[in-house]
RNA sequence: GCGCGGUUAGCUCAGCGGUAGAGCACUACCUUGACACGGUAGGGGUCCCUGGUUCAAGUCCAGGACCGCGCACCA
């Protein structure tokens, strides 16, 4: 720090503080270390992605409580990674050979040629994000990065499969599942997202048939239906076996109208009677309900729309070809052509949709590989039970509503990158092969084509990444991990199934406690979004303000668990406190003079002590905010502390001592800062890395610490803690120093009150007269001199006022600004009755209260005395401005 | 339909049983030797509504209103 701007230039600071972490691998977590673990694996963000502010956010948490559990000596791993995200990935790639030529369907290049293209696009971005991370300021230990593709890790994968298929927990079979007609592939239940959406309902005359085959020409039903495009498939008309309107019905035929095909009807519990018209046509093949229904009553699955979305032959000639969108106007058009149409409404009701590619999920019937989850009754006591803690608490509740009602997990995608799937088919026989060693003779056998769910890799996270299925020393050491960082929206999709494969494969838990963070929407409430386009660019954020000032900005306005409304404001308030931290600290640098002084009791003015105390309090908040992951409230115990604490008062204070030409007392003065700035850099770190690890150099502290305690960073520098009895009893620190100076503060600000009522400018050094309670010292009286800009300041215990001199009533005197040719005695008075007014008015609201029987006998007796001394001290401010008013009088 | 949040200063949000807070925005003054990414002093609030518990209620309980989010096979 040999040339020291006025402003913070955090680019080539955090440049080459990151490269240094790196270099030296700090952050390197030692298995074998005798200090107690700590460790979080990240949540692994998409290979191919790019940092977007719920990065940011996620990733400064865990930051935080990684440096903050290494300060306070744990042995730290911070566990990094990606993962391949099948769907996006490869739709990524996809998109970029079509663009680039290479292909029009993935099919052209076969599936070997395409993976190994999608394996170039990984290597080539795949490393974007976690670059990302560490411009952010993250202390992973960067030499375990894993990704779930690894070789290793997909072995763990493929074991997980074959083992669970062993155990009879994994299945395969022909099921009605969520498929995207975009992405071509099956979706599991938390893949669908649903949506309200206003559609219509149609409803249609289904026309009874005689005895003879023929329609009747008066009997039908009415049905209703969202998807005029499935009537073309359907095999029936339910309704309820109770509902008496249709007894003579059950048993006759129906005409399918345009398919001209004889449908039954049938009775199933599922209809409910009082909904519509209490019929309901029956699609086995394109509805889930229907489907069920279709099993219980042994119907044909008819199948109208292809997996593209498209209608098939089976539909018609008519509407082949069309899809399913086209083929709901076109059928509808039909059916009115016809006379079928009895009605359309509009009608608000969910649509699933794909969470890929937004387009409506088709129910769709096929061979897919199923999970019955295990371990499902640890995994929810663990919850229920408290054995792994939520915070906010409130998401128990969702998940065990969840664990409660779960379904088999369909984990098979017809994809091509992922793991695929370890089973293979005799091509003769049939039989199945389901073994981590493909059969011995590769030729007569063909493998499954499909590829797992990337959460069916990512829920072995917390212990694959570590090197299970060994018992590794890491293993031993840092599972299960302490605590996990992650947003609720994967609260199924990741967390719950976490658990489960924790419980299932280790015998234990994943971690003790997980953290869910808000969601980050801008500041219109929106949900972040790249069509709204509302998502800024945290890289360009890092660029503009710092990577510090991204944090901490984020982090001061997160509370745990609610939303957070994003503003650029925010990051802008980030860069000025490193800033202000900045120049406080480069106001210690131009003073100069040895670093870290022995600091002298006797010399201790009110001042330091104050700020001594003040930081005291400081630490006990922060570490137990952090303690309670309460990270907004610490980031903003900080900022009270260093902005209005310590350089509001403190530094302009010590600014009387810093004059001295004692030796003696501008050291003290430079030792007790040199106190406060150290441990306030620890205290600021978690939140603000870059920053201060260039402070804490430059101003020298780490000089003569040994290594792992700060002497290479400060990242390992002691966490401080609270002062002790012995400390306060040398310093001589107590309350009474704490309120001494309080109380001249406040005659401060009120006396520089005065100067604005008289129109005084705030840098016209004026002359106050000072009339103090009790005696006070030379230094006292250089101390408010500066804190008023006064000069002279006249220190007179029997001053006697010119009659309306304005004037200040405080708890350690009078101050009054004789101003020459200014007094008025009219104004003053008035400016000493509104005071008055607003006494009376305190004096009557406590007087009210104590007045009350009821408050007196029942209220504990700290808060009664509390309310005494309130009274007490306001009866004497009224004392003071009665008197003041009355000399006006005379 | 069930569940979960939110409603406090113009804006964004803390506070969750004992004197209403922060940042931004606003007003006035100030380029005073750390900082204009700044300083000083101000203005601004029936803490959504209605009941209840309590000596005491933004703060706890019940009901309601309005926003938002999950979960749920009503065609």
């Amino acid at each position: 720090m040999s040339e020291i701007p006025k402003a913070y230039e955090p680019q080539s600071v955090e440049e080459r503080w990151h490269q240094y972490w790196s270099e030296q691998n700090l952050f390197q977590a030692n298995p074998s270390s005798a200090k107690p673990a700590y460790s979080i694996v990240i949540p692994p963000p998409n290979v191919t992605g790019v940092l977007t502010l719920g990065h940011v956010l996620n990733n400064t948490i865990q930051d935080v409580l990684a440096r903050f559990s290494r300060m306070k000596r744990f042995e730290v791993l911070w566990l990094p990674g990606t993962d391949h995200a099948g769907i996006a990935t490869q739709s990524v790639v996809e998109k970029h050979l079509r663009q680039q030529g290479v292909m029009s369907h993935r099919d052209d290049l076969g599936r070997e040629k395409f993976l190994e293209k999608a394996w170039e696009w990984k290597e080539k971005h795949g490393g974007i994000i976690i670059q990302q991370l560490k411009k952010l300021g993250c202390s992973c230990d960067w030499t375990r990065e894993r990704f779930t593709m690894d070789d290793h890790y997909s072995r763990c994968v493929q074991k997980v499969f074959v083992d669970l298929y062993h155990k009879g927990l994994i299945y395969r079979g022909k099921r009605m599942v969520n498929w995207c007609p975009v992405s071509l592939t099956a979706l599991s239940d938390e893949e669908v997202i649903m949506t309200e959406e206003k559609g219509q309902l149609w409803h249609f005359r289904y026309p009874c048939l005689n005895d003879d085959g023929t329609p009747s020409s008066e009997e039908h039903v009415v049905v209703a239906t969202t998807r005029p495009e499935t009537m073309l498939g359907d095999e029936a008309v339910a309704v309820n076996p109770n509902d008496p309107r249709y007894q003579s019905l059950i048993g006759r035929e129906l005409l399918l109208p345009l398919q001209n095909k004889r449908i039954p009807v049938i009775r199933d519990e599922l209809v409910d009677p009082e909904f519509g018209t209490g019929c309901v046509k029956v699609t086995p093949a394109h509805d889930p309900a229907d489907y069920e229904i279709g099993l219980r009553h042994d119907l044909p699955f008819t199948v109208v729309i292809a997996p593209d979305g498209r209608m098939n032959h089976a539909a018609g000639e008519d509407f082949e070809g069309l899809d399913r969108m086209e083929a709901r106007k076109a059928v509808a058009e039909r059916m009115e052509e016809e006379g079928y149409l009895e009605k359309v409404e509009s009608y608000t009701h969910n649509v699933g949709y794909s969470e890929r590619s937004h387009v409506p999920i088709e129910p769709y019937l096929s061979e897919q590989w199923f999970l019955r989850y295990p371990a499902v009754r640890e995994a929810t006591e663990a919850v229920a039970d408290g054995k792994i803690r939520f915070f906010p608490e409130r998401w128990a509740k969702s998940y065990l509503h969840w664990m409660e009602n779960i379904r088999d997990w369909c984990i098979s995608r017809q994809l091509w990158w992922g793991h695929r799937i370890p089973v293979w088919y005799h091509r003769e026989t049939g039989e199945m092969h389901c073994d981590l060693e493909p059969p011995k003779d590769p030729e007569n056998w063909e493998q499954d084509a499909d590829v797992l769910d990337t959460w069916f890799s990512s829920w072995l996270w917390p212990f694959a990444t570590m090197g299970w299925p060994e018992q590794t020393e890491t293993l031993r050491k840092f599972y299960p991990t302490t605590d996990l960082v992650t947003g609720p929206d994967i609260l199924f999709f990741w967390v719950a199934r976490m658990i489960m494969a924790g419980y299932e494969l280790m015998g234990e838990r994943p971690f003790h406690n997980v953290y869910f963070t808000g969601i980050i929407r801008d500041k219109h409430g929106r949900k972040m979004s790249k069509s709204l386009g509302n998502s800024p660019d945290p890289l360009a954020l890092i660029e503009q303000y710092g990577a510090d000032a991204l944090r901490f900005g984020v982090m001061r306005s997160a509370p745990l668990g609610q939303d957070l409304l994003f503003d650029e404001k925010h990051v802008e308030l980030g860069r000025n406190f490193c800033n202000k931290l900045w120049n406080a600290c480069r106001f210690r640098q131009l003073q100069g003079g040895e670093t870290e002084g022995e600091i002298s009791p006797s010399h201790l003015t009110s001042d330091d002590k104050w700020i001594l105390l003040r930081l005291d309090t400081a630490i006990r908040e922060i570490t137990d905010a952090l303690e309670g992951y309460r990270f907004n409230e610490a980031a903003q115990v900080l900022y009270r502390f260093l902005w209005s604490e310590y350089c509001d008062w403190y530094i302009e204070a010590s600014k009387a001592l810093l004059q001295s030409t004692v030796a003696e007392v501008r050291n003290n003065s430079l030792a007790v800062t040199d106190f406060v700035l150290s441990h306030a850099l620890r205290l600021l770190h978690p939140f603000l890395p870059f920053i201060t690890e260039e402070l804490w150099h430059g101003l020298g502290y780490n000089n003569g610490l040994p290594s792992d305690q700060g002497g290479t960073t400060i990242g390992f520098a002691n966490w401080p803690k609270p002062l002790d009895d012995d400390f306060k009893q040398v310093y001589g620190l107590d309350e009474s120093d704490e309120r001494f100076v309080a109380a001249k503060y406040d005659m401060v600000t009120k006396g520089r009150n005065l100067r604005r009522e008289y129109k005084i400018p705030s840098n016209q050094r004026i002359r106050y007269v000072f009339k103090p309670n009790a005696p006070i010292s030379e230094h006292e009286k250089s101390v408010l001199k500066v804190l008023l800009n006064a000069e002279p300041l006249e220190v007179s215990p029997d001053m006697q006022p010119p009659k309306g001199t304005p004037q200040v009533l405080s708890q350690i005197g009078e101050l009054y600004l004789p101003v020459e040719g200014l007094i008025d005695v009219e104004a003053e008075t008035n400016r000493l009755n509104r005071e008055l007014e607003k006494v009376e008015l305190e004096i009557e609201k406590v007087q009210t209260k104590l007045n009350n029987p009821n408050f007196t006998q029942k209220a504990p007796e700290a808060v009664l005395e509390e309310h005494r001394q309130r009274l007490h001290d306001w009866q004497e401010r009224y004392n003071q401005v009665k008197a003041a008013v009355d000399a006006l009088k005379h």
